[in-house]
DNA sequence: TGATATACCTTGACAGGCGAGGTACTATGT
DNA sequence: ACATAGTACCTCGCCTGTCAAGGTATATCA
């Protein structure tokens, strides 16, 4: 493992419902995109995916629906909703306030 | 609140040994110095601060003496370790790479 | 028939953040 | 003399998110 599970933490929503902006997808998808994207160097635990989507669903974010597998067992499809829209952005606008402010706090060793 | 306590959480260990690097500090100092460089848009919740305190000197990443005051009460300061400082420095790197990935991640909305 | 890949789910342990509370000293104002 | 506010430290217990470990079910291929 080469990222730590807390440096994802706070995060996992956020990359949930960004790849869901793109277009419906089921979990097991989305776990390969993150691997795949992050050239493995990320990784959601599947417990943690999950938990995830329950936790998005509870709160509205996001909607489910049984749909058809292509090869292998049945695939749960998650959808955005407007809630999740508006949380989504939200929370990408704190991931860039989050990176600056960490800059800020980090940087001061080069100095 | 303005940002999430898990959008820090990974992250407060970094930010205490980054602050370290610099010189020698205590608690009430280094609360400040975050509040104030982030315009208090980031807060480390004094509980949260003794917490990590105690875990990085546990791990040998910092050590502490106790301090002249200059006024109020008497101050604990902090060094920073040999292992304190290759600590630091993976997890400098760490934030790096955690912001390309996530850009990476998060990107997907723009396109 | 067994292995492998796809795909989903739950439980329980663990760790970090933090609300709420406390201690103690100094300075300032009334 | 007393109250208040600022400095400075610390602990307890709750909450939440991660994840190891386990489970289920289907499809494909040797």
């Amino acid at each position: 493992m080469s990222i730590a599970g807390d440096l994802i933490r706070g995060h996992t929503d956020a990359i949930i419902l960004a790849r869901l902006l793109q277009s419906d997808s089921y979990g097991y998808e989305i776990n390969k995109m993150i691997s795949t994207l992050s050239s493995g160097r990320f990784e959601l635990k599947e417990a943690t995916l999950y938990t995830a989507f329950k936790r998005l669903e509870d709160t509205g974010c996001i909607a489910s629906y049984w749909g058809d597998s292509g090869a292998g067992a049945r695939r749960r499809y998650y959808t955005i909703t407007p809630t999740g829209r508006e949380v989504c952005h939200r929370l990408l606008s704190e991931w860039h306030e989050t990176k600056e402010i960490m800059d800020k706090l980090l940087d001061m060793e080069v100095k």
